[in-house]
This record gives C-alpha cells, sequence and structure tokens, in this order.
DNA sequence: CTGTCAATTGACACAGTGTCAAGAAAAGGA
DNA sequence: TCCTTTTCTTGACACTGTGTCAATTGACAG
C-alpha cells in the first residue's frame, strides 16, 4: 500500500486545474507554493475586511467590552481563512518562506492582542496575576486557530459554542473579578 | 533556491544512521514511518511512567488538587515527547496510520481530563457555567502540545510559567469561584 | 509583418518514502 | 566443523510532488 488519504492535500496541479491554467501558468504568477498563499492570505483579508473588523472592536468603550469585541471578530474570521492557515501551518515547518509570511501574519494578532490588554490596563480591569505582555501572550495563545480547530473539528464544538466559551475563558483568566461583572 | 532549512526534518536514513544500521534494516523493523513514531512513543511512555504519573494524580483529596496534579503531570511530560510529538502532527495530516495513532494517544489523555473534571463535579467544585463533558473539552484543549509549543517557543515562557499560568487558568475557568481558594 | 507577452506542452532534477532482489555476516544447533 | 536460518547490507527502482527549463503557439499592438 502505498499512501492513504491526504486530507488537506492542496497540490499545485489541483488549484492549475481548478483555475482551468495549466501547472506551469500557475509557476508563471507564483513563483513557490508559499508565494500563491500569501496572495490569497492577502485577498482574503481584503475581501473579509479583517483590518476594518478588528479596529471596530477599538471602538468598544470599556477594556472589556473591546476584548469581547476583538475575540468574536477573530473568532468569526478563523473559518473563513481556516483552509489557507491549515496550508500554511503545514508548510512552515519545511519552508522557510512559509514560515516566515504566517508568522508576519500571526504577529498582526499578537499585536491586536496586546491592544486589547493595554485597554483593560488603562480601566485597572487586567487580573493583577499577569503582566501586560504576559496577559497578551495568554490572549493569543486562547485565539490560536488550532484551538479553534481543536474544538470545532476534534470536540464538535459549534461556533456559537466556541465563541461565548472563548469569551468567558478569556474574562476569567485575564479580567480582574472585581468589576468584572458586565 | 531550492528548499530553506527543514526545521524538523528527521528522515527515516538520518535514524538509521544514528542507530548505526543501514535505512533498509531499519524498515526491517519498522515497515512504515508511522509504525516508528508509534513504538517510540510507546517506549517514551514507558521510560518515563506516564501513566503511574497520571495515575498519582487520582490521589489527591480534592478534585482541585487533582486538577493541579494532572496538569503538572502532562506538562512535565510533554517536553518529553515534544520531539515525537511534532513529527505525529505534521504526519497526521497526510497519513491514516499516523492519524490513527495519535488520535489515540491523544484519547488517553482525554479520559484523564474527563476523569480530573469528573472529580471537581463530585466535589461540587465544577463551575456552573461547563457540562463536565465540555469542561472535559476545555482541559484537553488547554493542555494541547500546541498550546505548549506557542507559549514555551514562540512566547519563550519558562516551563515553570507555563506551568504555572496553566494551572491558574485551568481554575479560573472550570472551577467554581466559591470555595476555589487553596 | 514583427516584436512582445502570456500560456502551453513536455522533459527533467531533486528529495524522501517505501519496495525488491541478491548477496554477506553472524548465530546457533547437530 | 559444517549447515541452516535469521539478520543486515548494498544497490537499484517506483512513486509523488515541487520547482526549473526550453521550445512552441496564439493573441494583440504598433
Amino acid at each position: 500500500m502505498l499512501e492513504g488519504g491526504d486530507a488537506n492535500a492542496i497540490r499545485m496541479g489541483d488549484i492549475a486545474k481548478e483555475a482551468g491554467i495549466s501547472r506551469q501558468a500557475l509557476y508563471l504568477h507564483f513563483p513557490a507554493r508559499a508565494d500563491l498563499l500569501d496572495a490569497t492570505a492577502r485577498y482574503l483579508d481584503e475581501y473579509y475586511e479583517i483590518d476594518k473588523r478588528l479596529a471596530a472592536s477599538r471602538a468598544a468603550e470599556t477594556g472589556i467590552e473591546r476584548l469581547d469585541a476583538f475575540i468574536e471578530a477573530w473568532g468569526n474570521y478563523i473559518p473563513k481563512i481556516y483552509g489557507m492557515a491549515k496550508a500554511f501551518l503545514a508548510m512552515k515547518d519545511s519552508d522557510e518562506a512559509a514560515r516566515i509570511a504566517w508568522t508576519s501574519r500571526m504577529e498582526a494578532l499578537r499585536h491586536g492582542c496586546r491592544a486589547a490588554i493595554r485597554a483593560l490596563n488603562r480601566d485597572g480591569t487586567l487580573s493583577p496575576d499577569h503582566s501586560p505582555g504576559q496577559a497578551a501572550d495568554i490572549l493569543w495563545t486562547i485565539l490560536s486557530v488550532r484551538n479553534w480547530e481543536q474544538l470545532r473539528h476534534d470536540c464538535g464544538w459549534s461556533q456559537k459554542r466556541y465563541l461565548s466559551v472563548t469569551k468567558n475563558a478569556a474574562r476569567r483568566i485575564l479580567v480582574n473579578e472585581k468589576g468584572a461583572g458586565e
């Protein structure tokens, strides 16, 4: 027996066929697989206006509301980019260009996490258990694509449950109990 | 330019060379890569006595102590199996046998999570926000190798910090506030 | 008509997994 | 010691997918 099912096997040839062009024409536009993924990512970002959505969470009055809005925005974006993200995650261990592209995307998210934590801190509602930097790391980790994948796919959760549990968890971990009640 | 650095590239040939035998002799003992990984996993389990360690957490008096002990045991086991786990995680999307082997290991962990949650539930200290099943899913997700990897590697946390923050987070999310103070 | 640009076909290098066949070593028993 | 069985070695090969290269075709513009 050779290979079994290659779950997320999206080969360059498949994409070319889907696009109705030859494999080599695809390489003409995207020199390497990572370039194609990167372009796809940029396209999805624009199409779904992720920057605008994340920025909108900045409009929240309190740090706590902002945290919720941030999680909501990102959490609803994940399913849209999941296919691409999975391809990136699979590639990043073996391809330097893919690693760099993915890391830069994740740094952008991390930036948003830091900003949300800063808002909590300004309100005095950041849990005294964590420094702002550490709190941002925690939020960033909670919001990872892998956690979304595990809860939605392996645990069979609905998107709604994912969101509500994630928001609840983030609050419990990051927000100071006093004054955390809505 | 061809490939860049293949971070976790442990080829069959490398292992054979390391073991001082030919690549084909390795295939004689382990028909496929997944078999080798599986055997390695079993060996590490025995060597580090993971079953015993996880079982020891059962001895805790209260559900809360048990939760801490469980996280401590598993959290300290992750660094020992990380190399193998990473290889499994990279393979599981393209190799059915690897997927099955890894899933079965993760099911064992999930089992332990469910047992820990049951202990909390018996004590009446499980957070009313979650059903036992849902709470077990959350704990299982918190304890994922990917989260350990992200916090330790990407965020540069120490193992000590990883453990204390993880324990703290699990308590805050899963334990009913009343009576949670040590 | 001619130059340019994009796409096509087809071949090839490369890396890594897994398979196969023939022969060399090392045991182990009579 | 001789013979048999098992284990390992060498070397070749099939297969898959990425990325490269060269020669060719077709369209469109000046």
